[in-house]
RNA sequence: UGGGGAAUAGUGUAACGGUAGCACAACUGACUCUGGAUCAGUUAGUUAAGGUUCGAAUCCUUAUUCCCCAGCCA
């Protein structure tokens, strides 16, 4: 029950009597080394892994690396260390569609000779045109009746370089008056003298993604191939080479051609949409070329490496994947569910401290001049075994600007004059008056503390109804902190009047850096990556740029604010 | 106007002829040394019209809407 759509197919699959009875699922991620994965991709991934794990069966990692020239080692590298975070495993199964090419040439070969294919000399915009529309029927190439003899010499002198880039290809022999357009004889080798990053330059011609991907799965083994939903007009195609090949072999290898290749099955379903988010690789490589953003980990990026350093966790998009269920509808997903996970696994994990972003000095008159106390403060409410830290206390501290009010508005707890309010873990404070400067704006505070509050509770018991975070002015650490929104003003970035692009919806604010920030002094051996929760703020975590001396955090998500969506509604009145 | 898919609260997803459920969001309230967390509750849905059936989100018919396809990209 409540199993999705794919999982009911593969147990019908290996069910007996079904078409896999008695074979190991097998499933595969198999990305272009020609960008950086998204959020989209981890749900893909996690599919695909999650499969494998349920049925115990294999999931396999290959690059399909079919185009040199958009390919770069780069961008494998950045990928496997993605997956590796995500979290699948692939043991030794690290493959590249490149190291099959020697097979898939041979099939090609073979297709030649069943007189399922043939070298066609026309150049890229006569294809087209012969291609016919999606109403009207396309018509046969001119070189489609070569002789076999023919076609086996001119593909070889195309794969070992003797036309240039463009002059042919060698393509299928299926139906030019097919109702889908990828059986209207579908190229399956370009000629192209490119370096290819693993092959060097081997090769003079490059199988097209159509033909060589389902021999891919083919040799891997692999049971279900799943993917997304365009690649669903494509499986006749895929069904089709698959059994062209098959045709003349028998299970026992007895027939002319041979012993039969393992035919996958392909499942598709729906790529992964989010409000505020562009998915689409080619956009991606433009918000990074253009500059809007600062490279692929920008931790505004819905890319992986951009998560990882805005400080999300592999379990919180564990939990996402999960809960956003697999189907065949396009959808887009609201990014606050993602960040609901993202605060769910954080709060359970995150040790709390506390931070002060806009500060504002608070005196505290009545508390003696150099003295010191050491507050003991919980690191986590949610978890006991982390324990609890020491952290300063001094006369003059730092409070959230935004927790004071000269004039406070109906329903602020907060600090105003006269108030009393509790600073966590310390003592009780009453505001007695104001500094302001030349401008008007209030510079410092100056109050008064209850001694025998210390710990945060009155022993007459009497009460407030806020407590602040705070930090001493004089231990506390200074850092840089850097606020992220989501990259676009719209819920859907392509949501642009006429005569503007998604680029016009591109959020000014989404990135806003503060540079007079105080942390406790815990903070000073925090380490790249690691997480906090900046108390009463959000979700914190040490940015990649930060150094000892030189703190820089990321906010990784905010915390839920009641207050301000009370404030906000007494605007609207 | 060709072919292939898909339609369930604002959003995402269950229900496989038998009480339309869950999550996020929103809104109430309780509690609280984080206006956090937690807990309790409320609002809100089967694209439409016919048909089959004791009974339809589910089966049939028709319509509507949305997505994908005319790269020598993947």
């Amino acid at each position: 029950m409540g199993r999705d759509f794919i999982r009911e197919a593969v147990e019908g699959d290996i069910a007996p009597g079904g078409r896999f009875a008695g074979v190991k699922v097998h499933t595969r991620f198999p990305p272009e080394p020609n960008a950086y994965l998204h959020i989209g991709h981890a749900k893909a991934l996690w599919i695909d892994y999650g499969i494998a794990q349920d049925f115990g069966g294999l999931f396999n990692l290959r690059f399909d690396d079919t185009n040199p020239t958009r390919e770069e080692q780069e961008f494998v590298d950045a990928i496997i260390e993605d997956v590796k975070w995500v979290g699948a495993n692939w043991d030794d199964r690290l493959f590249f569609a490149s190291d099959y090419f020697d097979a898939i040439y041979a099939w090609a070969i073979e297709l030649i000779k069943k007189g399922k294919a043939y070298v066609c000399d026309l150049n890229s915009d006569l294809v087209t045109d012969y291609r016919g529309t999606l109403t009207a029927p396309g018509k046969d190439s001119p070189y489609r009746n070569r002789s076999v003899e023919e076609n086996l010499d001119l593909f070889d002198r195309m794969r070992k370089g003797e036309f240039p880039d463009g002059s042919r290809t060698l393509r299928a022999k299926i139906d030019m008056a097919h109702a889908n357009l990828n059986m209207r004889d579908p190229v399956m080798y370009r000629i192209l003298h490119a370096e290819h990053h693993r092959q060097g330059s081997k090769w003079c011609v490059y199988p097209m993604y159509d033909w060589a991907h389902g021999f891919e799965d083919s040799i891997e083994g692999v049971t279900h191939s799943l993917c997304s939903l365009e690649y669903e007009n494509h499986r006749p195609l895929y069904d089709w080479f698959i059994d062209a090949v098959n045709a003349g072999r028998s299970d026992d290898g007895s027939d002319a051609w041979g012993k039969k290749i393992h035919h996958p099955r392909q499942i598709e379903f729906a790529r992964l949409n989010l409000t505020y988010t562009m998915m689409s690789k080619r956009r991606l490589i433009e918000l990074v070329q253009a500059k809007l953003v600062n490279g692929f980990d920008d931790p505004r990026m819905p890319t992986l490496a951009g998560l990882r350093r805005r400080g999300y966790t592999p379990e919180a998009i564990h939990d996402f994947c999960t809960r956003i269920g697999i189907n065949k509808t396009y959808s887009v997903v609201d990014i606050g569910l993602l960040e609901h996970c993202l605060r769910e696994d954080l709060n359970k994990r995150a040790n709390r401290v506390m931070a002060v972003l806009h500060p504002i000095k608070v005196v505290i008159d009545n508390y003696p001049d150099g003295q010191v106390d050491e507050i003991s403060a919980i690191n986590n409410p949610e978890d006991a075994a982390a324990g609890s830290r020491k952290t300063p206390f001094t006369k003059v501290l730092y409070i959230e600007a935004d927790d004071f009010r000269e004039e406070p508005p109906k329903g602020f707890f907060r600090l105003a004059p006269g108030r009393e309010v509790r600073l966590r873990y310390a003592y009780f404070i009453t505001c007695k008056s104001v500094v302001k400067d030349a401008a008007g704006n209030v510079t410092e505070l100056h109050c008064t503390y209850d001694p025998a509050t210390l710990g945060g509770d009155a022993p007459d018991g009497r009460k407030v109804k806020a407590t602040l975070h705070w930090v001493s002015a004089e231990k506390a650490l200074k850092a840089e902190v850097r606020l992220y929104d989501h990259l676009f003003t719209k819920p859907d970035p392509d949501d642009a009047p006429q005569g503007q692009s998604w680029k016009d919806n591109i959020n000014p604010k989404s990135m806003e850096v503060l540079t007079e920030c105080y942390v406790e002094p815990s903070l000073a051996t925090a380490e790249k990556g690691q997480k906090f929760q900046f108390e009463r703020l959000g979700y914190f975590c040490v940015d990649l740029d930060s150094a000892p001396g030189q703190l820089v955090f990321n906010r990784t998500v905010s915390l839920k604010d009641s207050w301000a969506k009370v404030e906000k509604k007494g605007q609207k009145v």
